[in-house]
RNA sequence: GCCUGUAUGGUCUAUCGGAUAUGACGCUGGAUUGUCGAUCCAGAAAGCAGGGUUCAACUCCCUGUACGGGCGCCA
């Protein structure tokens, strides 16, 4: 027997007790007399107690840090003055028994060390050794678990989803996987089993759920990785809200096992809305400073800057931040924002009861009359942007509240939402088309098809949770009729050819009865970054890639042999 | 594809167009009988790669590489 007890869970209460314990070798510290040896596991830390007169006295000579030893002896109480308040600080244990299960040699850091990530990844396993990390992988895991009680508990079947699957156009790039057997043939990892549980659900499942790798080759971010998890969900004979009410539910139980409330109700915002206040789809809005259209203020102004755009039809937008301002500011803010499309920013503020500003000698009658109708008062920056794409203004602005929040701002609590109404089509410059914005099988509002609302204006059941700021998971509700898929695919320019190339099946299977049927998935990565408050998700996967895909640890990608490419038949260029 | 930041002992970092490159942690050796980031003394240990500017480059410039953040992209 390695062990009795993990090194988290000796108390008082077990003093006498005779123990064997197993752990790394967190620290040492020689007195000169008595030697401390602290113990460490998952579980938490043990101190061992070495005196002069231990057999093992001088054993204790030979281990160094994160050495993986063994011991047995007996618990006692501290010494009053010498207990602690951490979890095993009433009690230590005396060494009778000490045996090297295998040595270290010098790592490059301890566990805990402040560290660079690059450093980090590639000992990713001595990474993960640390308090911190082991705890983002336990949170991990409670949410995960509780995920599946909660499914299951409402009716829910976990069923897999093959990983070698069809690629299929639309969305993001595919992973490829040449096929051995069918040489010059390819498997595609699925980007999510988006169509599989569809299929499901013709196949009368009627609830299924999945914790599942979905993967996209599309550029990283802080929170994007190429593979990352899914808790993908799709129910049958359900209208969005049966959907949105599950999937709340769902949200509310993992959190409140970890202790964190989300709000008792979500409130849904249009994403016209969304835009229009907060300038993003995944509004944070615990930081205030909602965004408002002022171009009526400036309709007779001769600033140039603003003139220009006024007759070209466009629009000025602001919101006002309780935020130190000074000419340097703005500069800075200008070029953030020129990063995403405008000229400049323009400002005032209320010093003294007067109106400050660059731009007051241009444009103070209408900064006056901005002060007034929205309550500007002493201390209050403006913040406004002029463009004539409404879309762009709203990005940048949004973008700019959301850096301005982030950098003054100290918000807690938890801001859920869903955001509803989504755009049916997007148009794409680059293929020159309509694409769907969600996905090709989302159900379009029909009464807005009816109504011959423009393309772009077309709305969608499709939904997203945010969950301060983050995009926590999305879905739709889907077309069950084979007409409506099939006139979607016509107003995405997908001919019936085409159409029938790339999802075939899915359309052969909607002709054998289908039931109304929608779904969502969340972001489990996402969900638990949101939980342990870091805004990087790879703090919260075991193994994960840096932001040019590659694994620090492991090397990967790398390249293959010669005979590796000649089984599967590939040729590489050059 | 584009923009941007970073690169110094094992780790985290300081400084400087010139001389012996700073400190902390860790490590090694020594001292030390109640520590808990133990303490005290001593020691070893470093400029990402290539090119350029210069009498002289760790420092300035360029290119590359790696890592971070963002835009595009991500149904």
């Amino acid at each position: 027997m390695y062990r009795t007890h993990t090194c988290g869970e000796l108390k008082a209460t077990d003093e006498g007790e005779r123990v064997t314990l197993s752990g790394w070798v967190d620290r040492i510290r020689d007195l000169g007399g008595v030697k401390f040896v602290i113990l460490r596991d998952r579980y938490g830390k043990t101190q061992i107690v070495v005196n002069p007169d231990s057999p093992v006295y001088s054993k204790v000579d030979e281990i160094s840090r994160e050495d993986v030893i063994q011991i047995e002896g007996t618990v006692r109480k501290r010494p009053k003055e010498a207990v602690t308040n951490e979890l095993t600080g009433e009690i230590e244990v005396v060494v009778e028994r000490l045996e090297i299960l295998s040595k270290s040699k010098l790592p490059p850091f301890y566990p805990g060390d402040e560290v660079s990530e690059e450093v980090r990844l590639k000992y990713r396993y001595l990474d993960l050794r640390s308090a911190r990390m082991t705890n983002n992988l336990i949170v991990r895991h409670k949410m995960a678990f509780a995920t599946r009680a909660y499914l299951s508990d409402k009716g829910f079947l976990e069923i897999e989803t093959p990983y070698l699957t069809k690629s299929t156009p639309e969305g993001a790039r595919d992973f490829l996987v040449p096929s051995r057997l069918k040489k010059g043939n390819f498997y595609a990892l699925p980007q999510s089993p988006q169509l599989l549980k569809q299929l499901l659900m013709v196949s009368g499942m009627d609830k299924y759920f999945q914790i599942v790798r979905c993967f996209r080759d599309e550029d990283l971010r802080a929170d994007r990785q190429p593979e990352f998890t899914q808790i993908d969900i799709e129910m049958s004979f359900v209208h969005m809200e049966d959907v949105l009410q599950l999937a709340e539910g769902l949200a509310r139980h993992i959190y409140a096992t970890i202790g964190i409330n989300l709000p008792e109700k979500f409130d849904k915002v249009p994403f016209e809305e969304a835009m229009e206040k907060y300038g993003s789809d995944k509004p944070d809005r615990r930081y205030g400073m909602e965004m408002m259209d002022l171009t009526q203020y400036f309709k007779n102004s001769d600033f140039k800057i603003v003139k220009d755009i006024i007759d070209k039809d466009g629009f000025v937008k602001g919101f006002k931040a309780n935020i130190p301002m000074s000419r340097k500011i703005a500069d800075e803010y200008s070029e953030f924002v020129k990063g995403y499309g405008l000229g400049g920013i323009l400002w005032f503020k209320i010093e003294n009861g007067q109106i400050t500003s660059t731009t007051a000698k241009y444009l103070e009658n209408e900064y006056v009359a901005i002060s007034k109708d929205y309550n500007v008062s002493e201390g209050d920056v403006f913040i406004l942007a002029v463009h004539e794409d409404r879309e762009k203004l709203n990005t940048a602005l949004g973008a700019l509240r959301l850096k301005i929040g982030k950098q003054y701002m100290k918000v807690s609590g938890y801001d859920a939402l869903w955001v509803i109404e989504f755009p049916f089509l997007e148009w794409s410059d680059e293929e020159q088309r309509f694409v769907a914005r969600h996905h090709p099988f989302t159900m379009p509002y029909i009464e807005d098809i009816e109504n011959n609302v423009e393309p772009a204006k077309i709305r969608a059941y499709a939904y997203d949770m945010v969950i301060n700021g983050f995009e926590a998971g999305g879905g739709s509700i889907r077309i069950h009729k084979r007409e409506i898929q099939e006139k979607v695919f016509e107003m995405i320019g997908l001919s019936k050819e085409e159409a029938n190339e790339k999802f075939g099946f899915l359309l052969e299977a909607l002709q054998y009865g289908v039931p109304p049927h929608g779904g969502i998935a969340l972001g489990l990565d996402r969900l638990v970054s949101i939980a342990v408050s870091v805004e990087n998700i790879r703090e919260v996967i075991a193994f994960p890639k840096t932001s040019s895909g590659t694994c620090l640890l492991t090397n990967a990608p790398s390249t293959v042999s010669q005979a590796q490419l000649d089984e599967v038949g590939i040729t590489l260029k050059q």
